[in-house]
DNA sequence: GTTTTTTATGAAAACGTTTTCACGATGCTG
DNA sequence: CAGCATCGTGAAAACGTTTTCATAAAAAAC
């Protein structure tokens, strides 16, 4: 192996080097850093110089150190390769943009114990602030972590100086898919559900229940199919489905990962979408509109979700009194879903 | 608004207070916590008491700013929420498990002017490195920011002592692409293709024309039509081709997602896939074996790659010498594709 | 039992900034 | 032109660690 180390990597410039270079003290280059006080023309230019021709850049462990602010928030999702979490990413990195903080990510992977472990990581790394995304934690936990920073969580309704949550409303949500289902003239409807232990899974399960009611459709428990919120699970719970004999002309699928598993399902049935079994999803991932037909699906915002909570984030760290309001779920009416003939 | 601030913020506690608290000198403390000398058992009990009762953890910023090391390593990616990244970064995310590093993300957005930005950012963080998936910048950009902070770059081929690249074949996976198709009795096969500033794109139409020469089949320019990696192109892409009347019995499709694309618009024009026309993509993301139907395509170890990159740029970190590699690209097969007849 | 080595520990300097404080030089008031 | 407020600037302390250096006590050597 060659030895090219000829031309060493130049040790990063600093603050102090800078001063020297323009002849004045380290005071004044901050000052100039961060104009918080007047200095004179020649000397402004004379530091201006020597940062531009170091490439000085200030050390911001140093600046974080001595201001107390890392520049740095916490993202807590569940699932870093998920669509649901990555849309809500883009809206908190839009949100970040132009703030001059930056964002470190970190996966609970759907565990409170690893969630609150990473948590107090990022506590550790003095970040500024958190977002948790769909937290397993309970929300005592939230408003003791609140104590050291200030969080916004996603999934909870709770509201402190420091600790902001907010919530879709997901029983109106699994509602408003069952009563399109139910006005397209579907009485027999399936229902793949998430797990069990997820809050969110529970309240959408509730909604069918509640919209079944209304319409005076007797509960059928042997149309509900545990899920798991994954595409693999939609398959396995419809194909259970089938195998006990049901007779059902419309599925409600509680995510559209696990709509994705049952349309497959169908598909290597030989049963036609929308016009053998209606199908409708939950959350409109980027991909929904995309898939073979374009799932009817009901709208989570959630890019919406990620950049309100960073703003409302933003807000908390610099003191103000934020009060967020999410956009409302909406139904979403694409190609799976069809009156029954 | 009712103030409720009656129990404040635990000022957090720091190394000094613990060893106050434990009667012993800071030295000790750190000691202690770095396992960087041999301690009496006394003093580490009480060190040790006083950590828990005070829920101390180190500032990691004071620390950084004394080690020289931010145990952060910065990730730029071009698009926060494509599974395609996002699979990488599942790979980053379990390769940096249990090392103590934490990760900050960056997106490029595909603009080379905004990568280095982002770069320059990450660099005044002081990353302990960085690791560049897809970049747009230049091979000479990358070897000057590694002057600064070691660099492990995918999609392109470098091997310095502090940065390193690896490529996978893409002209060699379009190759595969094609001559399955080809194998499976096509002539006609059309190509959507990828951005043509994208050096991957650019790799893939020539892993097409080369299938196609080695066939013996003249290659039709009307027969390719140019994509920019999403659905909504592929889409466009095929409808021209149908508008414009052209003749063909499969179609490849530069990535997935622009396959998807290509995907509903036969659909819409009532074309079965695979009995009319056959689909393969490229990437095998993680929906792509829930597609309906699932789909054929060029699967690329997204994760390993994330992962390989990972442990390379811990290794450049250590100053070990690094050699990376990575599993090859394969044909998967699913049933998208079908014997012309 | 004296000398030497080893071991445990504290004092203090350092990392690269920001900020308080002090001070000399201007500018203004009357 | 004496007096006073204002302005620009540098010296030095501080942020919370780690690490070098020195030193006292204990252990090992003779």
């Amino acid at each position: 192996m060659t030895l090219n180390d000829t031309h060493h990597a130049a040790p990063p410039s600093t603050l102090l080097d800078v001063a020297r270079q323009a002849g004045v003290s380290p005071s004044t280059v901050s000052r100039i850093l961060n104009g918080t006080a007047r200095v004179s023309d020649d000397k402004r230019d004379a530091v201006l110089a020597a940062i531009a021709h170091m490439k000085f850049a200030p050390n911001q462990m140093a600046q974080g150190l001595k201001k107390g602010r890392s520049m740095t928030i916490g993202i807590v999702v569940q699932d870093i390769s998920s669509p649901f979490f990555d849309e809500s990413l883009r809206g908190v990195d839009d949100g970040l943009k132009g703030t001059g903080y930056a964002s470190v990510i970190v996966s609970g992977h759907w565990n409170a114990q690893e969630e609150a472990d990473r948590i107090r990581l990022l506590l550790a790394r003095k970040v500024d602030g958190i977002i948790l995304l769909s937290g397993r934690i309970s929300d005592q936990s939230v408003l003791d972590f609140a104590q050291q920073r200030p969080i916004v969580s996603t999934g909870r309704q709770i509201a402190t100086h420091n600790a902001i949550g907010f919530k879709l409303d997901n029983e109106y949500g699994a509602w408003l898919a069952v009563r399109h289902l139910i006005e397209l003239g579907h009485r027999r409807i399936a229902f793949v559900s998430g797990p069990a232990n997820n809050s969110d899974a529970c309240e959408r399960l509730t909604g069918y229940e509640r919209a079944l009611r209304e319409a005076d459709i007797a509960l059928d428990p042997k149309l509900m199919a545990e899920g798991d919120f994954h595409e693999a699970s939609g398959m396995l719970a419809v194909n259970h489905l089938f195998d006990t004999q049901q007779q059902f002309t419309a599925v409600f699928a509680a995510n559209d990962l696990s709509a994705y598993g049952v349309r497959l399902c169908l598909y290597r049935k030989g049963i036609r979408v929308p016009d053998d079994i209606s199908l409708v999803g939950f959350d409109d991932l980027p991909g929904s509109s995309y898939t073979t037909p374009p799932l009817t699906t009901i709208r989570q915002p959630l890019y919406d979700i990620g950049r309100i909570a960073t703003e409302s984030l933003l807000g908390l760290i610099n003191g103000e009194a934020v009060r967020a309001v999410l956009p409302p779920l909406e139904l979403v009416v694409r190609e799976t879903t069809r009156r029954v003939r």
